[in-house]
DNA sequence: ATGAAAGCGCTAACAG
DNA sequence: CTGTTAGCGCTTTCAT
């Protein structure tokens, strides 16, 4: 299929200029004569021309794209990915961004050693100008192996140990002192957390978050249970904290998808919610609203940071900004049933 | 950001032999000497050589890429397409067939007339060799516009007029049957179907194979209700269909979110599942597994369908393949707790 | 304001 | 089996 559109040359000679006038003219460049400038674009309508991108990367230097970088470890790693509209949004957010430049993101997914390598290489290839990468473990060499490369990267979400590279994130903590204050506002007095593995920065600052706000209320060790982000373990974790704990009245799950499953065991066991026991989950994902009941729960601006996240690394790529930045982003409390 | 990195040039002179001897070297070409061959791959490892890719685009005049371009109308495109993870299967099996060729997909999404064009001016310009669509609709522009501007195309599903273009495709009939025939073989007696729009071609094909199987029992005239694909409309559906039919005893929806609003309205209506009626659903989505009862479904080979299209791709890219081909899979059924 | 010319880094004939 | 050579299509000084 060698689709062989006319070039530049054929352009100029249909106009009877030079290619470095129809460069300047195709680049709106200043510096060209009105006139000629019609004359040029109406040759190129005849023509039908299209720029070579291969050509113009190989002078410029630059792919004029960028990579999307899902990296983590395990391999259903793009049916659970996608499986979340969490991942919906960013994309959402970073095309929305890109559009306006006429770019488009190389989609990759690094779960193993291999295809961490892979993604590297094309980078290194000069495929994209720059990463933007979404972890799902916060422990991911990934980042490393691309600043190592040199290449441009920008994260989203704080990597578990600093590093000098760029990222958004959300105020996990505000997040979860958000979530603790409505339960308390609400009257509860014996409030448990469901919690996320805590090699993940976020879980963390959830925790934290929760904790900090329940002392500061006077409930200072406050239950707590470990989950894995997924229904099931919510459940399970829940089914746990009943037995320990039967006369708790508020739970605080670090995802939706937790959250669901400590109602459906609640429900299950007679609890009513919310007024036996309060729920909320957090990021506002696609459960929210169809669980039942529907969800109180913390929702970040995901397209915002995304947006901004590409926006990070246009910048990082052409040059302009020269040190990682980090930006914080606040959380949002949506109300629902569930508490 | 000028990462400039070293050059054949470089390795050449490193390895004391000429640029094109380490050319061939890197790119497999046999007819050289096992000990150069050696001593350029040393020579490569000892200045990190990568080759650029830009360059190579330009003179085998073919990006390497490939464009996933999600095809729709309406905005909230990406927020939906990642709802549901069969999305998430497609890019999979794409991911899995291209990532054993160092390729990865430029993501791409056409929900309005411009990013139509912004989509369509990316291949024109050589921004990647051919297009993989998945149009959420049936009616879509896209596939004609790739067409004119020459672009080698392969869509996943049947376009709903006959187009000289490849694309894989489920055999729904057949998944229709499937279903129909379990439902009849648990001995219901009056089974109804919810449909989706019919301007889909697939919707049309899944209700063809309920009647025909239907109509090979003896039941003729099967109540059918419509819906949108959505919980909502499936519930709806549900209510008029027991409201018109009290007597149904099995339910097959189009899809497994129309099954799931079933079975929310069954059981508010005191109908035990499967015992009072049956219900089955198609795709095999996530929702199958978590609604209660869990659904018996219809499952398309998804991954090795998006692999088989990235496959027909790279032959028509290649040129080895003229000819638009038409692939259809056959569906399996899945069977759990609700027929 | 416009044109001429020099490459960007690579592959692919074509010689040898 | 290896080297020489000629571009691929574009941007960008540098003259004019």
């Amino acid at each position: 299929m060698s689709r062989r559109g006319p070039t530049l040359e054929d352009v100029a000679r249909e106009a009877g200029v030079s290619r470095a006038t129809v460069s300047r003219v195709v680049n709106g460049v200043r510096n060209v004569d009105p006139g000629i400038q019609d004359l040029v674009r109406h040759a190129i309508d005849r023509t039908g021309y299209a720029p070579n991108r291969a050509a113009r990367a190989l002078v410029t230097r630059r792919a004029g794209s960028v990579a999307l970088i899902v990296s983590g470890v395990g391999d259903a790693v793009a049916a659970r990915v996608f499986a979340d509209p969490f991942f919906g949004r960013v994309v959402s957010g970073v095309l929305g961004y890109l559009r306006a430049r006429g770019t488009h993101p190389v989609l990759m997914f690094a779960e193993s050693e291999q295809a961490r390598e892979q993604a590297v290489d094309y980078l290194r290839q000069g495929g994209a100008d720059g990463a933007l990468v979404v972890s799902i473990h916060g422990a991911d060499p990934l980042p490393q192996l691309l600043a190592d490369a040199g290449v441009p990267t920008v994260l989203f979400a704080r990597p578990d140990r600093p590093q000098p590279v760029s990222h958004v994130d959300l105020d996990h903590y505000a997040g979860a002192r958000l979530a603790a204050e409505h339960l308390l506002a609400r009257g509860c007095r014996s409030i448990a957390t469901i919690r996320a593995p805590l090699d993940i920065p976020a879980a963390l600052d959830r925790l934290g978050g929760f904790r900090d706000t329940l002392a500061g209320a006077g409930q200072h060790h406050p239950p707590v249970e470990e989950g894995t982000f997924t229904l099931a373990s919510g459940a399970e974790a829940m089914t746990r904290l009943l037995a320990d704990h039967p006369g708790i009245d508020g739970v605080f799950a670090a995802n939706d998808l937790m959250a669901q499953g400590a109602c459906q065991v609640l429900r299950e066991q007679g609890r009513r919610i919310p007024q036996d026991v309060a729920v909320v989950g957090f990021d506002d994902s696609a459960v929210a609203a169809t669980c039942r009941p529907p969800l109180t729960t913390v929702r970040q601006p995901v397209e915002r940071m995304a947006a901004t996240m590409a926006e990070l690394l246009e910048e990082q790529v052409r040059g302009v900004r020269t040190e990682p930045a980090s930006m914080l982003f606040a959380p949002e409390l949506v109300v629902r049933e569930s508490a």
